[in-house]
RNA sequence: GGCGGGGUAGCCAACCGGUAAGGCAGUGGUUUGCAAAACCGCCAUUAAUGGGUUCGAUUCCCAUCCCCGCCU
């Protein structure tokens, strides 16, 4: 497709951007790269933990040189949020804070609610009150900016309605045996493509890559805490999971058209 | 062949006379800043099979089949 289209392939997967994470993230090939252009694969470092905002920050300069040298920018990826990000722009809320998040972390989560509640009851009646993580973003926005969440995210809502037109975009869609089969294909590639060297090479992760698919298993694996068939399975119902909730993510992205793949 | 233990959803598994916990997997969903994350909903009218006891059995009894352990 890049070829056809002269264009250049831009990665929107928060995996892929981490280098040292490559097969275990299924990042293209160096044969795939040297074929067509690619951008943002492997350039962060896996001890630091990004974000979708400081995704957006290293995708808007790539896609807009990419269009000022007259190509065609290609994203390609399945972090549905990042992609959001770049179709839809950042709403004007604080970035996330580490320190602050610890904090918050370490109280319990009733505890969050009840402050959330004081501070946003507007935010807390919206809120998905059991997921912490969510209770906790919106109670950081609040002790972050001084302001309400609600009034800060009402403000943006509104504008997101009006999507760029010149948007083209396709999910690939496949009947679940099949997706099921090429997962299980895939994670048995991986562990006989290096996946375990390049697991065992990997110190200092961040918190973030440390939920990379695959690390937890193939540790645990390594560690002799369960054997290569578990450790193959524990993956591949990981990656199902994930795979459906790229399906749920996209089936609302209505500027996206789905592509049967049978 | 004998003795003992056991057969509960795809898998693991609890209850054990009053009409099937839980976990995993599966499935549907939430989603603007950890997103390959985090969270939520759904998911056995049925307990190896046949018979009996009982107002009522997955739970008690009998038979059959199967599995595991020990003995021969």
């Amino acid at each position: 497709m890049a070829e056809k289209l002269d264009g250049e392939i831009v990665n929107a997967d928060a995996f892929q951007l981490y280098r040292g994470l490559e097969i275990i993230s299924a990042a293209p090939s160096e044969a795939e790269k040297s074929q067509v252009p690619h951008h943002l694969y492997g350039v962060l470092e896996p001890s630091i933990a990004a974000d979708a905002g400081n995704y957006l920050h290293l995708a808007r300069p790539v896609i807009a040189d990419i269009q000022a040298r007259g190509k065609t920018p290609i994203i390609a990826g399945g972090s549905g949020l990042y992609l959001k990000f770049l179709t839809h722009g950042p709403a004007p809320l604080p970035q996330g804070d580490a320190q602050l998040r610890a904090a918050l972390d370490s109280r319990p989560l009733a505890d969050l609610v009840a402050e959330l509640e004081t501070l946003d009851p507007v935010e807390a009646a919206r809120t998905a009150l059991k997921n912490r993580r969510f209770v906790s973003r919106a109670l950081e926005i609040c002790l972050l900016s001084g302001q309400k969440a609600s009034t800060l995210r009402d403000g943006w809502e509104t504008q997101t309605a009006k999507l760029a037109a010149h948007l083209r975009g396709y999910v690939i869609q496949r009947r679940r045996p099949d997706l099921h089969t090429r997962i299980a294909r895939r994670t048995h590639a991986m562990l006989e493509g290096g996946a375990i060297a390049e697991v065992a090479a990997l110190t200092g992760l961040s918190a973030n890559c440390e939920k990379a698919i695959g690390v937890r298993e193939i540790r645990a694996m390594v560690a002799g805490e369960i054997d290569r068939i578990t450790c193959e399975e524990r993956i591949n119902a990981a990656t199902r999971q994930y795979a459906k909730r790229q399906e749920s993510w996209f089936r609302r992205e209505l500027w996206l058209k789905p592509v049967s793949m049978e």
